[in-house]
Formats: structure tokens, C-alpha cells, sequence
DNA sequence: AGCCATCTTATCTTTATCAGTAAAATGGCG
DNA sequence: CGCCATTTTACTGATAAAGATAAGATGGCT
């Protein structure tokens, strides 16, 4: 459980990404229209092989209605979202 | 209330990331050393004058040991981590 | 099999991120 | 005021995102 920056994060973002426009029945070419971001692109975004920035994920949360935030958790641990605080008592200066 | 796509989001993600950097009294050079990237992207980053990718914002939480959903949200309307679902009965083909 | 919608992959161009470096602000603090 | 740490800004060059377009691949359906 090392954890390591988590490894696939760009495909788990992408997987929520194509449920919530499956949600919508929404094609790539509805939601391009919507977002302003071409079909090829949000494929390959969805297909977790393009690494986008932030206002890009924003618009197409924006498009689907949903909150950014949305696309980045799970949705299995959505329910602990008190779960924040940095472990009080660390310095990460000790790691440098 | 057009909601335009949050005009200042990259200055709101910006301005939460500086205030977890400080909470654990970091300065950009060891944050820099802890994420691999560079002290003036980070400057750019926080400053709202770049368009991070996702990866990028997710190498700066794991380093400030934060979900990075953090970074997205604003702490007041943190308790509501139920209000997701996007509006039942809506069709968003109905504005293409 | 053939067609059709949808998605994927590839190529090209423009633009932006990011590292690296160095040079200017900024802000304490003695 | 002059140091000094920190941050910001301004370059360079390499890598990658994103629009546009076109060409394959996939899957359903009669």
C-alpha cells in the first residue's frame, strides 16, 4: 500500500467521465458541441490517454452539469468527505 | 447568474493551494524539491497564471498529502458532499 | 454482407505547459 | 538603510495539449 501518486488517475478520471455522458446519452459529437472541445480529444481524454488541464475538465464538467470534484473521487468513498486533515503532527520537511 | 464557466477558477485553486502550503509552512523551492516541479511554475500555479494539468495538480496535492479534490472545492460548501446528481428531467440535447 | 452511427487513431498546426536559469520585485529584520 | 529569504517575472527549449480533418475500427441493425 505504497500508494504512489496513484497510477492510473487519468483513466479513472476518464471512466467517470464516459458514464456520466452515458448518463446523459450523450455522444462525443453532443458533447464537443457543448464544450467547445473536439470529439477526438474528449476521446482520448475519456480513454485516459491525454493528461488535461483543468479548465478542460472544468468545461466539461460544466457541460454534464456536474461538480468538478465529481470526476476526481470515487463515488464508493464520496459519503467520507469530512476525511481531509494533513495527519497533524508531520513535517514534510523531513522528507526533503 | 450565467455561471460562464467560473471566470476565476484557476485563481480560486491557486489561492487554496497557497494556503495549504502554508499551513505546513513550505516554501515553493521545498515544494518544488517534494512534487519535481519547478518553484516559478508553482508561483505561476498559485498565482492563477497557468492552466495546470491534472496530473500536475495531482503530483502538488499528493505532496501536501491532500485528496485533490481539495484543491476544487470551496471549504463552505464542503458539507454538502451528497448534492451531486445532475437534475433529473433534463435533456442537454434540447441546447444543441 | 452492407450500411450507419459512434468511437478511435493518426497527422498537422497552433498554442501552452513545464524545467531551467537568471534577473527583478517583495518583504522582513537586524 | 542594507542584507537575505522568498517570490515573481522573463527568457529558452522540449514536450504535450487541443482544434481540425481524415482515415480506420467497432458495433448494431435490417
Amino acid at each position: 500500500m505504497t500508494m504512489e501518486i496513484e497510477p492510473n488517475l487519468l483513466a479513472d478520471v476518464g471512466r467517470r467521465l464516459r458514464a456520466l455522458r452515458a448518463d446523459q446519452d450523450l455522444t462525443l459529437e453532443q458533447l464537443a458541441r457543448l464544450t467547445g472541445i473536439s470529439a477526438p480529444a474528449l476521446s482520448l481524454i475519456e480513454t485516459g490517454k491525454r493528461d488535461a488541464r483543468l479548465t478542460t475538465l472544468a468545461k466539461i464538467a460544466a457541460a454534464l452539469r456536474v461538480p468538478i470534484r465529481t470526476l476526481l473521487e470515487d463515488p464508493a468513498d464520496a459519503a467520507s468527505t469530512g476525511g481531509d486533515v494533513p495527519a497533524e503532527g508531520y513535517d514534510l520537511r523531513d522528507y526533503l
